[in-house]
DNA sequence: GGAAAGACCGCACACGTTTTCCGTGACTGA
DNA sequence: TCAGTCACGGAAAACGTGTGCGGTCTTTCC
């Protein structure tokens, strides 16, 4: 298997020195002149040299990829964070491989086994819920994203639900709206918990429980109209926008007779809801460009240990503030 | 850098014969009695051994990873097609490595640098628009998916819109429909021009182009009712879900006075309509698994030429047939 | 019994890079 | 002038696997 690529002995050639010389120019390792690096480079250059990555990650141990190992099989999650790990590692020349496992535990056995042959340097591991993960076992560096670990002592990067969740509240509350109702998602999804226990904590009021659907969103909004609410707050976008239509129907004005909060700024629902809604951006890119940064820290032998919250970021729009 | 992991010394050693010998029994090549080659197989079983990719990849220029570029950073069309294209793979424990370049030139090369330094097998093209675009330039097996490439001497594989399209007539027309119109995106779209052109071979009407949106297909539901339809195809599930929102605030049932068809089957817009929507399935899992079949071939020496059309799938919902 | 044929396996090298170790030459200071 | 130090760069050994070639041992046939 002949490959015709330019090599690094050839670079070495023309620039009249060993490969290894050679090597030590462009990594910058070893001591040689100035004089000498320079030569390599612009020979290498000269060449359009690129170093066989095979050839390296044998030599070296490092295969400068790293995987993101992912549940999410929408990629609604997955995708936002995997730029921001890119983001981070493309600086770095690494590249990045998507392992998307469907949940199923078996496919991320072999991911996992394919990867650790494969030697890359790290993983991220992330999903599409929030809830606590148990850990995977590899002898690598892993950094969990959205999701943390159960372990306490591996690195998690995960957002501040319940720092959102509030600062939906303080936004309506200076708006002047106090009778504020909450519709979300299942009780038993952390995130729906996480959030409606930040708004129970600031109202005191009864969250409605039931799915992640523009329908319930719709009949929820039936029951919560009892209470005669100025504002609802919802645990994600898609309920939101249920509930915009259903007060339109009703031919309740959103925002001036009950303003309205949506949950992820999933910009599909968010600004293609009639009106497009105020709601909490969940910053997976930075959630993906922290996690890899821990990571790289970790590959290079300084790992970190704990969860870190990041805050995720209020956007408001006419739901709330009207035309 | 000492890993300690299990080589194939280790097996060979426990097994009794050379490291050479090993490998021929675990690859099924060259000549060996059928006790040696099971006696290596169950000493390496024992220590679970896994190749290392690294040394692999070196020596036999195979480095069992395709790559998927793709200028899709939503996902939208590329996670599904990663899901088939990965179906095919990983029977091949061939591993999938997803380069986002943003529709940015200057990424994508540096992109394909990486690749093929890397020593991918083989790369699957794909992207958000349907337009052919022009070939990469690499010296490895490329394979395009949805967007064919330019040079017909390359292989791709794309849905079939046209037929798509016709489907969605048919189906109109057996169900008594005559007076057709259709709502869809930017003319110089290729994928709305596509389908539009199908949809007026049948029809001889005047298709109505916008944009993408909802809010299109709400504003072009009130033009084209001026010409008294009983069915609305539209180029994609927003589009026509945006149309059935319009019509329920009209006071017009669907599909009993208006029959309404998507494109796309968008889970999150066809599903969530109201009511859910007749629509066209891209079938991009089946695209992603012929892609990866391709790109196989094509890998092991037998390449493909020319642009395949595969057979989009009409899903029929309430919006055509009622409740 | 000898030779030819065949089955089977080990040896040694290749793959392309990194890295350790060591040698050479120049320079410094006494 | 000589020893010691330092800067520089070359040789060679890894890294782990795949594979061509040749050698050995058994079998078979004359």
């Amino acid at each position: 298997m002949k490959r015709p690529g330019v090599r690094i002995t050839d670079v070495a050639a023309l620039a009249g020195v060993s490969a290894g010389t050679a090597s030590k120019a462009l990594n910058n390792t070893g001591q040689l002149s100035q004089e000498t690096r320079a030569r390599v480079r612009r020979a290498a250059a000269q060449l359009g040299f690129t170093p066989d990555a095979r050839g390296r990650a044998l030599s070296s141990g490092r295969t400068y990829t790293v995987a993101l190992l992912t549940t999410d099989s929408s990629g609604r999650f997955s995708i936002p964070i995997m730029r921001g790990v890119e983001d981070v590692l493309s600086a770095g020349e690494l590249a990045t491989i998507l392992c998307d496992t469907r949940d199923d535990p078996l496919r991320e056995q072999s991911y996992l086994r394919s990867l650790v042959a494969r030697g890359v340097d790290g993983i991220v591991v992330t999903g599409r819920r929030t809830e606590p993960r148990p850990p995977i076992d590899v002898p690598l560096p892993v950094v969990y994203a959205l999701a943390a670990s159960t372990n306490p002592a591996d690195a998690s990067v995960i957002v501040d639900d319940a720092a959102g969740a509030a600062a939906t509240i303080t936004h309506l509350q200076g708006l002047g709206r106090t009778r504020i109702a909450h519709i979300t998602g299942p009780a038993n999804h952390r995130s729906a918990a996480e959030r409606a226990e930040a708004v129970a904590a600031a109202l005191c009021t009864e969250p409605l429980f039931g799915e992640w659907t523009e329908r319930w969103g719709r009949q929820a909004t039936d029951l919560v109209l009892r209470q005669h609410p100025d504002a609802i707050t919802c645990g994600s976008d898609q309920i939101a926008r249920g509930v915009c239509d259903r007060l339109r129907e009703l031919g309740r004005s959103v925002p001036d007779d009950i303003a309205v909060t949506g949950y992820d700024n999933w910009p599909v629902m968010a600004l293609a809801s009639r009106p497009p809604l105020t709601t909490v951006d969940l910053r997976l890119e930075d959630l993906g460009r922290r996690a890899a940064t821990l990571l790289l820290e970790s590959i290079a032998g300084t790992p970190h240990h704990g969860v870190l919250e990041l805050p995720a970021q209020l956007v408001t729009r006419e739901s709330t503030l009207g035309a």
